[in-house]
This record gives C-alpha cells, sequence and structure tokens, in this order.
DNA sequence: CGAAAAATTGATCGACATCAATCTGTGTGG
DNA sequence: CCACACAGATTGATGTCGATCAATTTTTCG
C-alpha cells in the first residue's frame, strides 16, 4: 500500500545538474531547487516506457521521482532487468555515440522526469568548456555506478540489492530504513539472476533472522547494515 | 606454449583513436599506422600493474598488445576479476570525475600500451570542441561494453567469454578461430564468478562435445559459433 | 632434474532450480 | 456489496548443477 511518498529529489542531488545548469535549463535561482524554466514537468505511468532500445536517439532524462527498470530485450522477446533505475540517475548516457539507445527502459512506479534534448548540447558552444568538462565527468561517473554484483549467494545479493536502494534513498533525501522494493519479486529475480521462488524464500528468511521486515514490498532495515555487503 | 603471436592492434581499431589524434600526438602520417610522436613505446611485463585502485589518476591507458585484468580488491585482499582487456580497450576512463582509479590493472601476458597524459587534454583548448566530442563519444561507448553475462549456466557463461574473445582478436585483425585464452583458470573462474574445478570440468566437456579445443590456455573453436549465446 | 604452480579428475554435499499447490490482495462486474 | 478472477506471493517436495574436499597428473621454470 504505502509508497515511498517522498517528493520529487532536489536537484542538487541529481547527476546531470551540472550540465543542465550549464544548458541554461534552469532558472538562474542561485538556491536553485526544483526551479526549471521553459519545460513542463514530465510523467510517466507505470508500465510505460521513457525509450526504446533502438530509437534514435535524441534526449537525456533525469529521474525525479519514482522508479524505473532498465531492461534487455533478448531476440526472443524475453526480457532481462540489468539495472533500476532511481531519483537522480541519468538515463541514456550510452547514446551519444550511435545516437541510439541500447536499452527499454519501463516505469515500475508513477515517475517524474527532466528532459535535456542532446540539440541544446550543441547550441551552447559558448560555455563549451566547462560543459564538456561536465558532460566528461558525468559519463566517467555513470561508467562506474554498475549493476549490483551477481556473485555471491543469494542471499548476499537480496542484502546488496536492499542496502544499495537504501543508500540511494538516503541520499536523496527519502527514508533509507523503510522503504518500497518498488519492484515485483519477478524483477528482482530478473535483475539478480535467480527465481521468483528463492527471492520469495530469501526475504521471508530475513525476516525470520529479524534482519528486516518485509510486507510486499515494503521493506524495514534491522539488523541489515551496511558493511554486511 | 604458442601465444596469439600477432603484433600489435593497428591504431584505427583503437577506441582512443579520435582523442589521440586530435592531441597530436599521433604523427602526421596520413597512412597513420603505429607511427607515434614523442612517446616511447611503451610495454609491461605479466604481474605489474599499469595502475592500481586508489593512486591519483594522471592518465588514460590504451592496450595495443597482449592482455590485461580489471580486478577488484576487496577490504579482505582478495581479488576478483571483473573484466579482461584486449588490444583496442582504453584503460582508466572511471578516473575522470574523482582524478582517482577505481581498479587495479594488471598484465596477464606481455604487454604494450599507449599512455595519454590527461594534461594533454586540457592544452588542447583550441580544439577543445571537436576533442570534447570525441571524448564523450568514447566515454558513452565504454559505458556500453559491459562485464561478460554472469548469468546463465557455467556453460553458457564459457561459451560467451570464449566467443567474445574470439570477437574481439577478429576485429582487431588477429585468428579468431584459434586462440590463447591467455587468462590461467583460476582468472577465469574469478571473472565468471566460478570455481577452478567448474571451468576445467566445463571446457573438458566442450571439448568432448567437440564445440572446442582446447590445450591449456590455447583454444580452437570447431561447432561453437555466435547465435549460441 | 626437481620443485612449485596449474590443471585435471573423482566423490560427496548443499544451494538453488524446478514443479506444483495454496494463499493473499486487488480490481471488476453482477 | 459480494463473488469471482487474476496476478503476485508464499510454501512444500524433489532433483540437479556447481561447490567443496581431496588426490593425482601435467606443465612451467629455476
Amino acid at each position: 500500500m504505502s509508497i515511498n511518498a517522498t517528493g520529487p529529489i532536489a536537484c542538487r542531488y541529481c547527476d546531470l545538474v551540472e550540465v543542465c545548469r550549464l544548458c541554461g535549463i534552469i532558472a538562474r535561482r542561485e538556491s536553485g531547487e526544483l526551479q526549471r524554466a521553459g519545460t513542463a514537468p514530465r510523467t510517466l505511468p507505470v508500465g510505460a516506457r521513457l525509450f526504446r532500445a533502438g530509437e534514435p536517439a535524441h534526449s537525456l532524462f533525469a529521474v525525479r521521482q519514482g522508479m524505473l527498470k532498465t531492461v534487455d530485450v533478448g531476440t526472443d522477446g524475453e526480457e532481462h532487468v540489468v539495472a533500476v533505475n532511481t531519483p537522480g540517475d541519468v538515463l541514456g548516457t550510452e547514446a551519444f555515440g550511435k545516437r541510439i539507445y541500447v536499452h527499454d527502459v519501463v516505469a515500475v512506479q508513477p515517475v517524474a522526469y527532466c528532459k535535456l534534448p542532446l540539440s541544446l548540447l550543441s547550441t551552447q558552444y559558448a560555455r563549451v568548456n566547462e560543459l564538456a568538462i561536465a558532460l566528461i565527468n558525468m559519463l566517467s561517473r555513470a561508467s562506474v555506478r554498475r549493476a549490483p554484483p551477481v556473485r555471491g549467494t543469494i542471499h548476499q545479493r537480496v542484502a546488496a540489492l536492499i542496502l544499495e536502494l537504501s543508500r540511494r534513498f538516503e541520499q536523496s533525501g527519502a527514508d533509507g530504513r523503510r522503504f518500497s522494493l518498488g519492484m515485483t519479486r519477478q524483477e528482482i529475480a530478473s535483475l539478480l539472476g535467480t527465481r521468483i521462488e528463492t527471492v520469495s524464500r530469501t526475504l521471508q528468511k530475513m525476516h525470520r533472522e529479524k534482519e528486516i521486515e518485509v510486507a510486499g514490498q515494503q521493506v524495514t532495515l534491522l539488523s541489515l547494515k551496511p558493511a554486511t555487503v
């Protein structure tokens, strides 16, 4: 029932903020929170796609609120969750090279997001130095933020996922101790490279052993703490 | 015994080539193969490190010949192979942001490489536009080239690794049907998230079933072909 | 040649997949 | 408003792939 009921992420926590500011999209308010000039707030309902693999890429996106999944759709049409995307994440960066998106990105919760057309980047030549460096730094950071480790036992992987989500929520100002997984067991299984029954059993086990409390997608951290990773 | 005895990769196959050219390192020979001005050819013996995690980053590197492994060294000192690096790969790109390398990179074969000091990038402001775009495209490509899938059965993962190596050798002009794995079973096991005995058994099984021929690190592809992935 | 590292092979065990049934919650139409 | 349908989640029984323990064998190299 209860979903992370926090508001949209503040711009200062967004990976895109430097690029965004330099492109002149953010209104010139130095206190600069969510103020954006010229662009209507964009939203996406559950199940809708931000973009699809193979589509020509014209924009970068920043997640402001809600959660999405990045999926690989195999030739057989089977989909594989390769990442979850939370507020502050920038999506579409792999498109700079070939100008074609390489994944499908689907909302698993109602999503609010920002859109930065790539065309804007090329009209900002006056500040190209600063901008280029900001972009380069951003891409560089993105290349480090990889998928959760698909190593170790399932217990470790589930724990790692929960802690990673906790860390992200915490970092973007939400509650890091009690939050929603945002995904179905099926999606978690796909992300961690295992099966739905195993995810379920593992969560129940963690509950029994008082590491966490689970009720549907709602999770509360008890004894589970970082460094356990 | 026999190792991939091909020469160094041609610059035109290197991911760094555009950046390199714009920085004026490559001599102005339009036929432009391996000619590099001002920099001595650099080599690395087996076991030596190109750089270590935590070191201040001052350069990008491009692999010309040989093979390296990218390893994560845990707090307990245990090392985990997260990628193998072959000619044409660019290393150190994650360092743009924090100016600190995030992995150890170790030669598993004798290596020849190019070094591009980051300082050069900032002295090329005249061509900053072109350069920035080249860099951005490169980083973008790098963010896609991920680790081999740590999914599916061991058989599938081993097959995927072999085919990926085959593809890379092929692409850089070497023989894609017969080549050296370059790594010990231990390193392969670490990369694929399994155990040395399992790697050995799997390779033997593939041999028995005439998918490949194996002799030490030397591999020959028989019935194993792409699309099996 | 002899020592050490790497690789292979065998036996056994456990974690996770698989198959299958049940339960819970949510939305829908009578 | 309740009954029903359906998707998601849980729980159980059983089988199997890969981990683990252990012993050789092969290769590498001083």
